[in-house]
RNA sequence: GCGUGGGUGGCGAAAUUGGUAGACGCGUUAGUCUUAGGAACUAAUAGGGUAACCUGUGGAGGUUCAAGUCCUCUCCCACGCACCA
């Protein structure tokens, strides 16, 4: 029977009870209960909510009541991450203090938060753009500084001629054009701060094996670092121009490359140098094709990244003309070339490059003409055996063994050596060390990872707390002047020069402080950094003192849970697990990882199954609906829609009323109460709660949900008891907490119904009396037949041989075998 | 290009992890009730076929008594790629 409720009624009724009696504060440890720590992504402040929003708070939040409701002490704390561009942005377009915008927008946002009446712990809620919040940011960064962790390094930023500053990726349009002022985009390298994330490398990757995380999103990280082992090889470089016998000659003799198969030494028949490589512009009077190397250096500066090492595009590059390099093994002269499939930023910036044995050097050799010589060979010539993989090759291996061998076919696999003086027929992956050690290189690791630029020639961010004395020598700000606030005399329209620079107040300060000359570090932190450590501070919200006191996050961490979106799988999960490691080195922290387990959550598409975004006017208002609907039908719906982990939904919001028409029935089984209910609807009952709390701890929501709209199905038609309806609000209760609340307050209870305690399975009444068992004949379904949970194998077969259905395939005579499954299959071979 | 995930009815999905494919919900169709319905209730709903049956989980092969699930190859889609957060 479905009965209306005024949802408007009955969330403004409990929002406010809740509030006033402070049920989802979290308050003081509690030690008689164990700790949860639920973590969601705290979300920027841009303007509103969206049904992501929703997604990313609501749905979590079924999890954290739950959890409550299973006795635990469960934070759940919600923030800010406040700093950022879209705040700058507005105020340069529209010329309004980027504080003021931020601090509507929270404001706004967080009536918004309150409606959906999750139990968000406020009581431990910080925002990062809050100076008791960065002055810990920036605390940390002065420890950083100090340990050598934080340093002044290079860096590539995008460079915009015509706005004649520094822009993000985000501002690069598809072109390489800048989306405000049209220019073409140049790569420019640039003194910038930067965190040692490298010296932590091998961390990040080990300590992955121990965490409770999806195998995917580890391999993700891993490939990120992407660690390679191999080895550094130093190449002589010959200038044969002019300048070769010049005793002033500038001339470096060698140039150091990293490859991770030094056993192919001998067939690296030539060098490639990325064209950023610094070695290239100190060359420039050896170079005899000056002009032409210099101007495919310029064409470089405006590809992005992707594009140069997208293997489909047709290799280029420009060969170094008067120089040369001598292979250490061979001891042969080979050509030099730059390339932008090198990047600079990647192992030493140059490569030796055996055409024979690897994919881009093949497909540039053979635009270059140069030469391709094989020497690892997938056949033992002392054995006369082929090596693994051969064996499987669909066509004539002799063919592609001679192909192998006369270099016109690539082979990226291990075998044994050729064409390789006195290492010939030996073990390719053996070798390396020996090869590595006569021509003497060493072994290393390179990553692919590089070290994390923070500093941003920006207003609207943490200042870097740094002052510079009259030499130029770096000083951190001490800890007595910390907040080193963020100055509000500032112009922020871009030209050229970072926005603190522009400070009045700022430069006076720092003069103040530390004397005539000094001058202050006028860049801001990237925001990532504010995101690195946000879940240490709620803990430890309201401490002057400390950024968080170690018993505090004894007490807390490591994080229980942390839901999360893929976007963040591998920037924003390894910055603030690196972030943890170097605070743990400094003894600032208790943990060295701090998420225990992560769930990315599926990301919820626009109706036209894009990404939502503002440019292309797919967004969902949520607001709208849970006016209409109510707020426990909007988080429901997006529960029910499908596995929290999981894939992408577009967004349709067709489905929800039969949410809403769920919730009318639950609400409506109270004229369904019985003094006797059939004993099939207790077992269902027992099987619900077995299967919502199993679906809620693997956040399978949608599943949990769908159990109960069977049992509200059944209960309808056969009527339930008191006791039952009174165990079933209890388990609806996470899903719908306002609904819940009112429907246990009707049933004439004092105390919120998210105070009690979720129901238990009686494993004793889980049993079916009766159970239905596929029969098939030869793998075909050819009927079923009902038996008693403890049948045997012989009875099943008796009985599905006198089921009409099935014997017209199966004569007893004819049958040779039987497969019998409990309790899910009975499957009759028949034939010869 | 590289990395990660995914492809099952008209739609969102489920499938006890190798065992009755499509639970649950939306939508659709027919009927009931109603002054009325964009309400509620009842029934049907993967496709083909009068039926018996046959076909069916992106595509092609394979393993198995049995494949959405395992193996090989392949096509397509989404997300991330370091200054958006």
């Amino acid at each position: 029977m479905h009965k209306k409720f005024d949802n408007a009624e009955i969330e403004k009724k409990w929002q406010a009870k809740w509030q006033e009696s402070g049920i989802h504060d979290v308050g003081l440890r509690d030690n008689s209960k164990e700790k949860e720590y639920v973590l969601v992504e705290w979300p920027y402040p841009s303007g509103n909510l969206h049904i992501g929003h929703w997604y990313a708070f609501a749905v979590p939040d079924i999890y954290v009541r739950y959890k409550r409701m299973m006795g635990k002490q469960v934070l759940y704390p919600i923030g800010f991450d406040a700093f950022g561009l879209p705040a700058e942005n507005a105020a340069i377009k529209r010329n309004l203090d980027p504080k003021a915008w931020t601090n509507d927008n929270i404001a706004y946002m967080k009536t918004q938060l309150a409606s959906m009446g999750n139990a968000f712990s406020w009581d431990k809620t910080c925002n990062s753009t809050d100076p008791e919040y960065y002055k810990w940011t920036q605390m940390m960064f002065t420890k950083f500084f100090d340990n050598g962790i934080a340093y002044r390094g290079k860096g590539v930023v995008n460079w915009c001629p015509g706005c004649n500053t520094v822009i993000a990726n985000e501002q690069v349009l598809v072109d390489g054009t800048c989306e405000r002022s049209g220019d073409v985009i140049e790569k420019r390298e640039m003194p910038q701060w930067m965190l040692r994330i490298t010296k932590y490398a091998d961390r990040l990757i080990d300590d992955l094996d121990a965490l409770n995380w999806p195998e995917h999103i580890k391999e993700a990280q891993r490939q990120w670092i992407g660690r390679s082992k191999g080895a550094l090889i130093d190449f002589k470089l010959n200038a044969t121009g002019a300048n070769e016998n010049d005793e002033n000659s500038t001339i470096d003799r060698t140039i150091s490359v990293f490859t991770t198969r030094p056993d192919t030494l001998y067939g690296a028949t030539y060098l490639v140098l990325a064209p950023e490589h610094a070695l290239v512009v100190q060359n420039e009077a050896n170079i005899a094709n000056w002009s032409e190397v210099a101007s495919y250096i310029a064409l470089t500066k405006q590809k992005a990244e992707q594009d140069r090492l997208d293997n489909t595009k047709e290799k280029t590059g420009v060969r170094l003309g008067g120089i040369t390099a001598t292979n250490p093994a061979s001891g042969e002269e080979i050509p030099v070339y730059i390339s932008d499939y090198v990047l600079a930023s990647y192992g030493t910036g140059a490569i030796m490059a055996v055409p024979a044995h690897d994919e881009r050097d093949n497909a540039f050799a053979k635009k270059f003409g140069i030469e391709i010589r094989n020497v690892i060979s997938p056949f033992d010539f002392e054995t006369k055996q082929h090596i693994n993989w051969m064996t499987n090759v669909g066509e004539d291996s002799q063919k592609v063994l001679a192909e192998i061998h006369a270099g016109t076919r690539i082979y990226e696999y291990k075998g044994k050596l050729t064409n390789s003086g006195e290492f010939n027929g030996l073990d390719s992956e053996e070798v390396k060390e020996a090869i590595v050690k006569k021509v003497g290189g060493r072994m290393t690791s390179t990553y692919r990872l590089r070290d994390w630029s923070v500093g941003r020639q920006r207003y609207w961010g943490v200042p870097i707390p740094i002052v510079y004395d009259p030499e130029g020598k770096a000083h951190t700000v001490p800890k007595k002047h910390l907040p080193w606030l963020l100055p509000e005399d500032v112009d922020f329209k871009p030209t050229g020069i970072a926005p603190l620079a522009k400070s009045e107040a700022l430069k006076k300060r720092t003069e103040e402080i530390f004397g005539q000359g000094w001058t202050p570090e006028v860049e801001t932190m990237d925001t990532f950094v504010d995101s690195s450590w946000y879940f240490l501070r709620y803990l430890d919200n309201h401490n002057p003192n400390s950024l968080s006191t170690l018993e505090t996050q004894k007490d807390w961490m490591p994080i229980d849970i942390y839901f999360g979106g893929a976007e963040h799988t591998t920037m924003h999960l390894l910055y603030s697990r690196f972030w943890q490691k170097a605070l743990l080195d400094l003894e600032l922290v208790s943990e060295s990882e701090p998420y225990k387990r992560r769930i990315n959550r599926g990301l919820i598409l626009g109706p036209d199954g894009n990404k939502m975004s503002k440019s292309k006017g797919n967004v969902i208002d949520p607001d709208d609906h849970v006016k209409t609907v109510g707020a426990d039908v909007v988080k429901m719906y997006l529960a029910f829609m499908g596995p929290y982990e999981g894939s992408n939904y577009p967004f349709d919001l067709g489905g929800i009323a039969g949410v809403r028409r769920f919730l009318e029935r639950v609400y409506g089984l109270n004229e369904h109460i019985v003094e006797v209910e059939p004993k099939e609807i207790t077992t269902l009952l027992h099987k619900t709660i077995a299967k919502v709390g199993k679906d809620i701890e693997t956040f399978k929501f949608n599943t949990a949900i769908s159990a109960m709209m069977i049992l509200v199905n059944k209960a309808e038609k056969t009527g339930l008891t008191e006791t039952s309806y009174d165990a079933f609000i209890r388990v609806i209760a996470p899903f719908a907490p306002h609904l819940s609340e009112e429907i246990w307050s009707n049933l004439g209870h004092k105390e919120s119904v998210h105070m009690t305690k979720f129901p238990e399975a009686d494993y004793n009444l889980l049993t079916d009396e009766t159970i239905t068992i596929g029969v098939q004949v030869n793998g075909k379904l050819r009927g079923t037949v009902n038996a008693s949970p403890t049948a045997t194998e012989q009875e099943i077969t008796n009985l599905a041989l006198t089921n009409k259905d099935i014997i017209r395939y199966a004569i007893p005579q004819s049958i040779r075998k039987v497969i019998y499954v409990p309790g899910r299959i009975l499957n009759l071979i028949i034939g010869k």
